[in-house]
DNA sequence: GAACCCCTGGTT
DNA sequence: AACCAGGGGTTC
């Protein structure tokens, strides 16, 4: 799924359109996909007014004028994008959300893995509750601290703490093995092992990667668009991810593609240690 | 941790 | 036909 820079993209793309906007009908065409239940989905979305959406780690917040929130989280292929007037449903759509002006957001998503959940009255979503620090918006001394300190009771790989939201909220598997490369730190050194001046590494490259992905709107492999449709390019400055076996942009030598904590993990054998 | 699950669709 | 995929929850 999109990672932080494209929910964050999507979320910035989307404001614009739909502050203001007040929600005429809610058409639901997979009921697991929301929470609660559909009808009282549908009863308590009816009629209220969007007047924010906000960002926590992959989770796009959709705040309403009742006080209530809808919590998206796009999982692996949902997309959330703005149509105006009648459009036909394209295939996969899980959810519509129409306006009294004739504007729509459409919640598409082939592999059916997202979900909005309306909070109160369905309790926030338990990885919600769990998240761990925003990369951008945390004080360095703090979330370094927090990550050390995570990694010192930890025996697995680093990347696994990267990829765990309770520490860290909004790297996924691209962005984990782009900082992981970046930084110089191959993903599968045990994270107890990853010395201070590295975890200073990491953190810097981090911050300069995410915030360039967010200059550049996103990855774009396959399902990922903006509020607009738009595709991000990001995919065109990734370093490793995506470039099993080819050569290391650094040095040349042929990068190496593994499995690490369950996800395919791309790094240099050279550049990394 | 690892293995499997939720799904569809693209690639090998 | 088998395997893979940007996520994450559950179960050993």
């Amino acid at each position: 799924m999109p990672e932080l820079p494209e929910v964050e993209t999507v979320r910035r793309s989307l404001l614009p359109l739909v502050k203001g906007e007040v929600i005429r009908e809610v058409r639901i065409c997979l009921e697991k996909a929301v929470k609660p239940a559909p009808e009282q989905f549908v009863a308590e979305l009816t009629g209220k007014e969007i007047i924010d959406l906000q960002r926590r780690g992959k989770y796009l917040l959709m705040v309403l004028d009742s006080g209530q929130q809808v919590a998206f989280h796009l999982r692996m292929s949902g997309r959330l994008v703005w149509q105006v007037g009648a459009v036909p449903l394209e295939k996969h759509t899980t959810l519509v959300l129409n306006f009294d002006d004739g504007h729509s957001l459409h919640f598409v998503d082939p592999r059916k893995f997202g979900t909005a959940v309306l909070f109160p009255p369905a309790p926030p979503p338990a990885g919600l509750q769990t998240l761990g620090l925003e990369p951008l918006t945390t004080k360095k001394e703090e979330l370094l601290a927090a990550l050390e300190q995570a990694a010192a009771r930890r025996s697995g790989p680093v990347k696994g703490l990267l990829l765990d939201q309770g520490v860290l909220a909004g790297l996924g598997n691209i962005y984990a093995d782009e900082v992981l490369f970046a930084a110089g730190v191959r993903p599968m050194r045990p994270a107890r092992e990853v010395t201070t001046a590295e975890w200073e590494k990491i953190y810097q490259r981090m911050i300069e990667i995410l915030n360039k992905a967010l200059d550049h709107r996103g990855t774009s492999r396959r399902d990922y668009v903006d509020g607009r449709g738009e595709p991000g390019d990001f995919q065109n400055h990734l370093q490793v991810y995506g470039r099993k076996k080819e050569p290391c942009l650094v040095c040349g030598n042929q990068l190496v593609y593994t499995r690490v904590v369950g996800r395919g993990t791309h790094y240099c054998p050279v550049c990394q240690e």
